[in-house]
DNA sequence: CGGTATCCCGGCCGATACTG
DNA sequence: CAGTATCGGCCGGGATACCG
């Protein structure tokens, strides 16, 4: 999708044969960055991970969990007893995906300033031309 | 965000603190990675871009470009013509980030098949317990 | 040609309440 | 404890029309 030829780069073939998108879709969701975060540590009970993930409710909590269970990034175990417990813990695919993580932390740490500068220099345009005038 | 301590993970400090939030957001949007990807092949005019970026409007070309340009990946030179004529190219910055796109890409064409294959047995289960009851 | 301006819809996500 | 159910707001983004 991006150094083979010079087609054009439609967004729904785009979505539905880019492995990149497939990823790009989930990492948008956006509680699911911090929960594989928080999930590298360790297999953690239900509860645990509503703690860690401070501010989020229980539906955002149960759906991020179920889609990374659906996309084999996270395995999910019941244990029959009263009260419930639930344990959540990465999957080999999950850890590797914590992996690419730390890629995008990475540049995002090295290249965060830049971006960052450039939107306060964005911001602060407007009033350059002013600025230059005098 | 990741590896330091145990303290929580709010969604809040992540949007404000994380360099990573940044990027990811930016990456979210709909039409950002193809327009970069397009972009990679060298300085190009609006209408080019346009008819590369198939099925995209006026007004999110726009905006998407006025993104990137606010926060420094792209660059956006205007020649004072009849008709119009408005190029855009990627900065060391945005050409650094097709660089991380690159890292993405790789992770998603090796692992999107896991993923895929995960989604695939997730919608078969509801079957499969029936398959498995003959 | 290279944009704006406007209208509008679908879906993500939050808040809240309820259940086994 | 570990969820589900329901309602509603916000907003990203599409369609369309207009402008210098």
């Amino acid at each position: 999708m991006d150094s083979d030829n010079d087609s054009p780069f439609g967004y729904d073939a785009y979505r539905r044969t880019c492995p990149s998108h497939t990823v790009l879709e989930m990492l948008a969701s956006k509680w699911v960055y911090l929960t594989v975060c928080a999930l590298r540590r360790g297999r953690m009970r239900n509860g645990e991970l509503a703690r860690k993930l401070e501010g989020i409710t229980p539906k955002m909590l149960t759906q991020t969990l179920r889609v990374l269970e659906r996309d084999g990034l996270v395995r999910r175990e019941i244990f029959p007893v009263i009260p419930p417990r639930v344990e959540y813990e990465l999957t080999d695919l999950g850890r590797n995906l914590a992996g690419l993580l730390n890629q995008i932390r990475s540049w995002s740490e090295e290249h965060a300033p830049d971006i960052k500068a450039a939107r306060t220099r964005a911001s602060m345009d407007p009033q350059a031309d002013i600025a230059t005038l005098g």
